[in-house]
DNA sequence: CATATACTTAGCCGCATGGATAAGTATCAA
DNA sequence: TTGATACTTATCCATGCGGCTAAGTATATG
């Protein structure tokens, strides 16, 4: 049983933390293998490695292994499809005066306070 | 202490729950009490407004109180700021062939596997 | 062959999260 | 003024998360 049974639910739960978006931010410059990208972060490997693992599995990101070294590479679809979402939202919210009642309720409430 | 010292970790955790996303899908189309964005969650009212103090938190939702009913709306706020690191990151990986270094180093991990 | 390197696996720990119930408070409606 | 309504507060519980150490594996390097 996978915890995340909706993508969006992985994608934004691996952006909900600085050191994996860090790894995000270092890799849509290029790749890289795991021990350069843990180098900023003053933490042990294998905590690292988690963070790797959950970026893998949110799909942001893909690795594969030559000899020793893992390199790490972004991978731009998944974050495509979160901003997809942002766009819908900002959309319909953006068309929230389409008719008189939604304006009406929204000037009601604008006059209340805490 | 909070838990979240960057706002982009409690915006993209609120984010990441199925529950909370769907009250944001509702709330762009306009405010609403706690009662009616409740309703479509199989969930008792104490679960469910955690829910709303994570979304009131990461300051995605604001809420005020009349009289017994509490009132919830979208603010676009927030969301922007999301959207903006989202765009930042897909413009760095847009650029990165500009020099030759990067154009080579990912022609050659192309042809490897896992 | 021996040692260093770059992960990898396994297991432990404390706190946060997402759910629950039970009981309390404040307001509105009859 | 009694009762229903709409939260609110308090407490509990199982699981997940983000960190750790210790030990293992596989691949260079001298």
């Amino acid at each position: 049983m996978d915890k995340y049974q909706e993508p969006l639910d992985s994608l934004f739960h691996a952006l909900a933390d600085p050191t994996r978006r860090a790894v995000v931010q270092r890799l849509v410059e290029g790749p890289a293998p795991v021990k350069e990208l843990a180098a900023p972060h003053d933490m042990a490997l294998p905590s690292f490695m988690k963070h790797i693992s959950v970026l893998e599995d949110a799909g942001l990101i893909t690795s594969q292994k030559q000899g020793r070294v893992r390199t790490c590479r972004f991978n731009p679809e998944k974050l495509a499809a979160a901003e997809k979402w942002f766009e819908q939202q900002r959309a319909i919210w953006a068309s929230r005066f389409d008719n008189l009642d939604n304006l009406l309720t929204t000037l009601q409430g604008e006059t209340d306070e805490t």
